[in-house]
DNA sequence: ACAAAATGCAACTTTTTAGTTGCATTTATC
DNA sequence: GATAAATGCAACTAAAAAGTTGCATTTTGT
């Protein structure tokens, strides 16, 4: 049986899908303390929002604002385990994120090498 | 002769600013047309504002804010060239996020693995 | 010298984000 | 069943960001 298709860019419309999931993806990675809270998740801890908030200076309240961010990036995921509620990693977005910069910094690289062959040209 | 010392943390306050460095890195990464100049910029061209203009739907001067922003994050750089400004890429913050995202990476699988362990101990 | 091109600079509006406070709701515990 | 813990939800303020318009400045080319 065939595996479900995965999330890549077939036609144009799905390359801006594309492009602006990933700049939701950095955006959320884009401040300190959803920084620290994805850095704290990524031990492989389920951790609360009340253990989450124990790492920050803001309120319980404005945690969960960022927890919202991240999860509407991709980021995190929410599981509920009786009166609380449970935040861990979810791997895949940060994995997509990696790979762009990683091909950012390829075509440099390869830019680089050309320029560099062409000065060399007699 | 020793070399100049590399920007490495050392120190709380280093480790502090190294975070905000790196959050602003992703929040300049966080915006679809700032993600769409450096896709254009990492193909090794340097490029002046009018240029990098076409390619958007806004204004220059709206494009101008956005370089700004991108350059604030140490991702691209400027050299003037007559009356024209060139804007190039700089990768060395990218590189510095890409590696941010691969130890988060690589800390996740290494707690999978732990608890995959913890779950066959008898 | 003059006209066009490329950009800089500043004021302004609109929208989004960050964070708070106050109170309601759900769930575990004694 | 009363209470404490963990969270949800909504309204609100303040600050930052995105984008525009208008005009000034610098540089090139004729």
């Amino acid at each position: 049986m065939p595996a479900p298709s995965p999330p890549v860019a077939h036609d144009r419309s799905d390359v801006i899908h594309a492009s602006d999931t990933l700049a939701r993806v950095f955006a959320a990675l884009g401040d300190p303390i959803r920084l620290k809270l994805v850095a704290v998740l990524c031990a492989g801890g389920a951790l609360s929002i009340a253990q989450l908030t124990a790492n920050t200076d803001i309120s319980r309240q404005g945690v969960t604002k960022h927890l919202q961010v991240l999860a509407e990036a991709g980021v995190v995921r929410d599981v509920k385990m009786g009166r609380e509620r449970l935040w861990q990693l979810d791997p895949a977005q940060i994995e997509a994120a990696r790979q762009t910069l990683d091909v950012i910094g390829h075509e440099w690289g390869i830019a680089l090498q050309k320029l560099k062959l062409f000065a060399e040209s007699p």
